[in-house]
RNA sequence: GGAGAGAUGGCUGAGUGGUCGAAAGCGCUCCCCUGCUAAGGGAGUAUACCCCCAUACGGGGUAUCGAGGGUUCGAAUCCCUCUCUCUCCGCCA
């Protein structure tokens, strides 16, 4: 959600921001401030009554105190017409709010000014790439054939106990995906953030807070007997921990990363793209979540990105670096950048992380403040990014690290955890 | 799941229909006093929104005492619904 008074003053960077996004028309933004006109006078004539009314209550109090009965009566006489106004206008009020809310909630978050212009996928700009991005040896299999044959990742009786795409991951593959939890759960520590273990379900002001309501929620599984929602990103838990507070400045900023299960429905996807672990109903992720002070939020995103990169790297997994366009970096970004892996078997490249900065969008909706140097406060700035998401990495560690026996060489870092440096083929 | 109690400002905690956005204490900020420390005195200290004035500062108003609705000229206070917390019992990793 974007500041009205942002919107009003900058009603036509707001609008060539959504030209360029592609989202919406322009028109809306006219629509919502001439609503906004109207509510704001509206709020005037609500409150000025209100003014009247308490003031004529006051005074009844005082005479009745006084014990002026008659007095006091003969100004009750002449409050209903009052009341009435007041309950007509505040009905008034509450259906000019409701429209000026939801108008507001449509209008995206403006790109940033080093944000390429373009309309789908195709223009997103190859920010970095690292790594060669390898033919596929003749012997090299994709990661599916690989893990059915060997037992390893269970897609079968994953759809028989629950459905087509909730896998068991077995024996070396559960521990290996274990491994990479805990390497990125350790290097998060590392670099500063502070590790969160969060409820998987959430409540609907949550969902709303991150954005997922209204615009996404057809993604999220329901449990509407108890009114909650599986979580599709940890970015929902962990962004609304700190909903509706003011943080102090000194706390600024604030480094949180959460591993969790995400659930997606998923909707609408079939064929290749699917295959195999690339695309899941439940997967695992560590993500990333930065608070943090308006200034320094352009600042955070690179850095956030790089260290998104230097996890791959030192996995030794070969990936670019896409700085996305406005047409395809969604909503409620202002800027973000996509992680892709290399998968020499498909050859083609997977999304890994999505390390994004939000601005003051999502913060304003959930009421995340800080004070200021003056003791006034401000809304604070989100990121996020994925530090990373699992089957993808899982995916490309079985391509790149496939040996044409079948068994896997465990890259360096993940040794410790998986107490080997092979993973042998049966 | 059953029975009961409760939810007030950063915290503790008063307040059961009228001048209460809310006593008091603690904490915090600024000032004064004391040669440092301790003690003492004074002032200030919620959030959101609207309006005026004005790009600083300031002034006025509205709403908020868990949430939502109701009664009343007037609600923290009375009524209804919901949520959450605590205690006891049951169940349980």
């Amino acid at each position: 959600m974007l500041d009205v008074t942002y919107i009003r003053t900058h009603a036509e960077d707001v609008k060539q921001g959504m030209r360029n996004k592609g989202v919406e028309t322009p028109e809306l933004v006219d629509k919502l401030l001439e609503t906004d006109e109207a509510w704001r006078s509206l709020v005037k004539e609500t409150d000025d009554l209100r003014n009247e009314s308490n003031t004529k209550a006051r005074k009844i109090g005082q005479l009745m105190g006084q014990g002026k009965k008659d007095e006091a009566q003969e100004i009750i006489e002449h409050t209903s017409k009052l009341k009435e106004e007041i309950k007509q206008k505040e009905e008034q009020l509450d259906t000019l709010k409701q429209q000026r809310e939801e108008l507001l909630l449509r209008v995206p978050n403006v790109p940033h000014a080093s944000v390429p212009v373009g309309h789908s996928e195709e223009e997103n700009e190859v920010f970095k790439t690292w790594g060669t991005p390898g033919e596929p040896e003749k012997w090299q299999r994709p990661h599916w054939e690989l893990v059915e044959e060997q037992g390893w990742i269970d897609f079968e009786r994953g759809a028989k106990v629950t459905g087509a795409g909730f896998p068991f991951y077995v024996g070396p593959a559960a521990k290996l995906q274990r491994a990479l939890i805990n390497y990125f759960l350790n290097r998060a520590a590392q670099e500063g953030y502070t590790e969160l273990q969060v409820p998987y379900f959430v409540n609907e002001e949550s969902a709303r807070g991150t954005g997922q309501i209204p615009d996404k929620e057809d993604m999220m599984y329901e449990i509407p007997r108890d009114e909650f929602f599986a979580i599709p990103t940890a970015e929902v838990p962990v962004t609304n921990f700190r909903r509706d507070e003011i943080i102090e400045l000194e706390e600024l900023p604030l480094y949180y990363t959460a591993y969790t299960p995400c659930w997606r429905r998923e909707a609408g996807s079939y064929g290749k793209d699917v295959r195999g672990l690339n695309r899941l109903h439940q997967f695992d992720k560590v993500e990333l979540v930065k608070m943090v002070h308006p200034d320094t939020a352009y600042d955070e995103l690179e850095s956030l990105r790089e260290y998104a990169e230097s996890l791959l790297e030192e996995l030794g997994i070969p990936y670019r670096t896409l700085l996305m366009c406005t047409g395809d970096m969604g909503f409620t970004q202002s800027k973000k950048y996509d992680l892709e892996v290399w998968s020499p078997a498909q050859e083609r490249w997977l999304e890994v992380s999505s390390c994004s900065n939000f601005g003051s969008f999502q913060a304003r909706r959930m009421m995340l403040r800080y004070r200021n140097d003056e003791g006034d406060t401000e809304i604070v700035h989100t990121l996020n990014g994925s530090g990373l998401a699992l089957p993808r990495v899982m995916a490309a560690i079985l391509e790149i690290y496939q040996q044409e026996d079948g068994s896997i060489a465990v890259p360096e870092v993940l040794q410790p955890f998986m107490g080997a440096e092979t993973i042998q083929a049966g």
